[in-house]
DNA sequence: TGCGAAAACTATACGGCGTGAAGTTTCTGC
DNA sequence: GCAGAAACTTCACGCCGTATAGTTTTCGCA
């Protein structure tokens, strides 16, 4: 019994030690963004040697996909949570509230965009799997759900397009398909052209070139929903 | 007279050595990314030591600011190019050059891309002014002569949107007004949504967020185009 | 033609970075 | 109580940008 607990102990120490020194990590990328992340750093602001972090992350690139992972799943839950609270009933809303979500997230969290969408610490790689690509692919199903929801307005736009089920990743497709089993393959193409949409708009913001042409982001953001709903063929709300 | 010529000697080797200074950095970057740009990495290719590049950058972010001057331009260049080359005529054809332009170069060029709209170098910090903004204000203007073109089919969709000029930035204005006499502020949002648009998608393409989704990103550009094209009220090419 | 100055470049040094190897302390389970 | 594992430190290496001081090459002018 005791012996179980003391195990425990253990295993909640190195937990709390892994989550403070991912919270300090986050911490310094809010402060000095993606490149302030230093094994060092970290280490100095924790009192500990910057070696003793490799006993929680076999290398630094090892700790940005973690945090990469953290990060990404943070903004799939933000807009999911978004979607999810808009009446279903009217789709208009839906993906406002949705774009709204994904843009609001990004303001928040402009470093965090950075780490997910940007070059996020020189030399860095990205893993192919993990939950980071997951989220990536939750965002992808948001989006389709979005798309699908606009589908019976929109379809006669791409009655001549040729998209297949073979231009699109398998594994998106396993998650989309089930859930909408109707939807054809130009739509996913829709939600990829929106996607593309709203994260050109936000990452010009979120990295400063818009800002030096417009002082107005957010009437452009508005103008850009409005604009996205009339061309699905959705009525726009008074 | 012996003294002016050796004098432009001097001068030319000096502007022969900035030049070479120049092109291994975007060679080292071509190969390595923005990361891998160091001054010494590009001394060791030079054969010098890395101080020697003090006495023609008088920092490295100065380096990378030139390269980021040089790189912007060269996209400047790209999308004006194609855009005069394009028949006047035919607005959507005019169109559909400068888009395959911008995401040509920036395919060719991914690490430019990369150099100009995300994180260059960690901890650099973009001056603000010089030839990039110049550069981005070209393209800026190329996007709205873009807008300019399909205005007389766009207008009616914009005909509630309550844009002002003071939403914009002055110096944009003022390359754009003169240009476009009668072209209204929503003109201008027109374009930058445009912008937004398009640099959304190749941005995803660039930093391999779409490859993950979609194995046919060429085809994905194309139907933006398309629909672009539509959504503008210019009437699709056979 | 020769000399003082300026320009180009090197040598050395400092602090910060990621990371590997080896040693030390602390805790755990039998 | 003690073997062993886990946590952590110390030391080391090579990379980076950059400041300072010293050296060599080149130039302009008398």
């Amino acid at each position: 019994m005791a012996g179980t607990g003391t195990r425990g102990r253990r295993e909640r120490l190195r937990a709390e030690t892994t989550a403070e020194i991912k919270s300090v990590a986050l911490e310094l990328m809010a402060s000095g963004g993606p490149g302030a992340i230093t094994l060092r750093a970290i280490a100095r602001e924790m009192g500990m040697t910057a070696n003793a972090i490799y006993g929680y992350f076999a290398t630094r690139d090892d700790l940005v996909t973690t945090l990469i992972n953290d990060v990404y799943t943070s903004l799939a839950n933000a807009v999911d949570a978004a979607w999810d609270a808009a009446p279903a009933k009217d789709p208009a809303d839906r993906i406002r509230a949705w774009a709204h979500a994904f843009r609001g997230w990004a303001l928040a969290n402009p470093e965090g965009f950075r780490l997910i969408y940007g070059d996020p610490v020189p030399g860095y790689i990205a893993p192919e799997d993990g939950a980071a690509p997951d989220a990536a692919q939750r965002v992808c199903t948001g989006l389709t759900a979005l798309a699908a929801a606009a589908w019976p307005h929109a379809e006669h736009l791409y009655a001549d397009s040729d998209f297949q089920w073979s231009d699109f990743d398998a594994g998106l497709l396993g998650k989309v398909r089930p859930a909408f089993p109707d939807l054809p393959p130009a739509a996913v193409a829709l939600a990829l052209r929106i996607w593309g949409h709203l994260h050109g708009l936000v990452s010009l913001e979120i990295y400063g070139h818009l800002g030096t042409q417009t002082m107005s982001p957010d009437k452009l953001f508005h103008e850009e929903l409005t604009q996205l709903v009339r061309s699905l063929g959705i009525a726009p709300k008074a």
